[in-house]
RNA sequence: GCUGCUAUAGUGUAGUCCGGCCAAUCAUGCGAGCCUCUCACGCUCGCGACUGGGGUUCGAAUCCCCAUAGCAGCACCA
């Protein structure tokens, strides 16, 4: 009936853009995708349609320990579900020839050592801007240790490849830091390698070799680029232009995926789709669409100041997408089983949707008894309205609730103020659990729910939920907001 | 400690580069009312912010300085 109402942030533009630009989105294969992969993802999206250009995915998984081989499958179906224009995927383990290639040659040109220092020797060596004796190795001492690197003969920890930058810099977090390492037993499920390159190398290499133009990322990377760049000048490449947005937490939520993964292990959550997670897969199956997140990321936009990701926000977002589509039914919180004397059987028919009335009716056939969500009766109410059937008088006397029949007319509700609740006939009332962040609400619900697997809908009075699954059991749904 | 970034209502955001049109935008939230056979949607009205202090200027949310606060980095993680 309304037109969706959409409010567009623009996004600030892009510095040398105009031509269209190349961007990335780069995970690290360690879970699936959360509230903050999505900030990411969908801002270099965004871009990518506003200027045109291509979208790479990057999987950044040179770090054994960061990877969880189902991480790669669910990467990719979280990517799926947002939408995302991806034009070109990369697996940086797939490209180890070309960062030892161009690792010798950065060694090759006096940009990078081999540093066989111990770790902690190195740290404090630089804390106090003092070069570490390998620093000062010829080009051909460095390529043979180099050499002997890739050849296994160092173990983990006895050598690394530095890249040399200023180490009398101001930022300690610039000096001379790492492009290579040794593992011995690394355990990779793609591949099999004891050199292994780091994030600045690869990243850095990357993005000159894929042609990157525009990275938008968040500070925690303000560092990052600015050692990115040492690499860029030793070969004269073009850099790309960089922005990066500021932290970003949620209400109640943890992002981090080692902590989500601990309290899947201990039991706390069910899985990466527990709904008190952020993960995509939890918005999805309590039914956040995907079109509201990337609404709700764009609205927050590139800022570079720390920002709370609100709830309230993403359901208003969500809400303005399901309102229109999303069918309603009564479902009754807490039953209780009522016959409500002096009512004849008879049929109601309740819109599916308010307002369209081309969408159909449901029919509730009442006899005699039927559920009302004891809530209602808190308080010694005198009259309620059956939604869509009559009104019943409500008799306190007897000290418990006793129900008779109280007419048809909508205006006598009115006139009394009486509560129009949602109820259900005995017959069609099918069991209904309804998880919610704050825990499970046994209830009823329609009959005809059983054929909204995997549809949102909404009860009435009670908010939207996505119906997850239907079995002899009854219907499972998941609470998404009011 | 060192290095850097940021600071607008409960939340997010516009305005800040190029000072006056800002008695500060929009959304969300909250409150009141209307509409309505939902506590949804829609409509109306209202609430609510330029971190603090100096300075420059006829004039500062906007420029400068100091303070404070928050965040990030200083890993053989990404």
């Amino acid at each position: 009936m309304n037109a969706p109402k959409v409010h567009i942030h623009v996004l600030p533009h892009l510095e040398r853009a105009e031509k269209g630009v190349v961007m990335r989105f780069a995970p690290n294969p360690s879970g699936p995708l959360h509230l903050g992969h999505a900030r990411a993802a969908v801002l270099n999206d965004a871009y990518v349609e506003r200027y045109g250009g291509s979208y790479i995915l990057r999987i950044e998984d040179t770090d054994p320990k960061r990877v969880d081989p189902d991480a790669y499958r669910m990467v990719q179906e979280d990517i799926e579900w947002m939408g995302l224009r991806i034009t070109d995927v990369f697996y940086q383990s797939d490209r180890f020839d070309q960062y030892y290639r161009i690792g010798r040659e950065l060694i090759g040109i006096g940009g990078a050592y081999v540093c066989t220092c111990e770790n902690e020797q190195f740290r404090i060596l630089k804390q106090a801007k003092t070069p570490c004796p390998c620093r000062g190795h010829t080009i051909e001492e460095n390529l043979e240790l180099w050499q002997k690197m890739l050849d296994g003969g160092f173990y983990e920890g006895e050598a690394s490849v530095r890249v040399r930058t200023t180490l009398d810099h101001p930022d300690p977090a610039m000096r001379d830091f790492p492009a290579f390492r040794i593992l011995n037993e690394p355990m990779h499920p793609r591949i099999e390698a004891q050199v292994y390159p780091l994030m600045n190398f690869t990243v850095a290499v990357d993005d000159h070799l894929m042609g990157v133009t525009h990275v938008i990322r968040g500070k925690d990377h303000i560092a990052n680029t600015r050692r990115q760049k040492f690499i860029y000048e030793y070969f004269g490449w073009n850099e790309p232009v960089y922005r990066h947005y500021g932290r970003m937490g949620i209400e109640g939520v943890v992002l981090s995926t080692s902590q989500m993964r601990e309290g899947i292990r201990s039991g706390t959550y069910s899985g990466w789709d527990d709904i008190r997670l952020g993960t995509l897969r939890a918005l999805a199956r309590r039914g956040i669409k995907p079109e509201a997140v990337r609404q709700a990321v764009l609205d927050i936009g590139i800022g570079e100041t720390d920002i709370s990701f609100s709830w309230d926000n993403l359901f208003a977002k969500n809400r303005d997408i399901i309102d229109p589509v999303a069918d309603r039914f009564f479902f009754v919180p807490d039953p209780l089983l009522f016959s409500i004397a002096g009512a004849t059987p008879r049929e109601a028919h309740a819109l599916l949707h308010p307002g369209n009335e081309k969408r159909g009716y449901r029919t509730l056939k009442f006899e005699n008894e039927v559920f009302l969500p004891g809530q209602e009766f808190q308080k010694e109410v005198q009259m309620i309205r059956l939604k869509d059937l009559f009104n019943v008088h409500v008799d306190w006397s007897s000290g418990t609730p006793h129900l008779t029949y109280g007419g048809d007319a909508l205006s006598d509700a009115r006139a009394l103020k009486a509560p129009v609740v949602q109820w259900l006939p005995v017959g069609d009332a099918t069991r209904c659990t309804l998880h919610t962040p704050d825990g499970d609400i046994q209830g009823l619900c329609e009959g005809t729910v059983r054929s909204m697997e995997d549809k949102v809908v909404q009860f009435e009075r009670v908010g939207f939920a996505r119906i997850d699954t239907i079995s002899d059991e009854g219907v499972t749904a998941y609470f998404c907001h009011k």
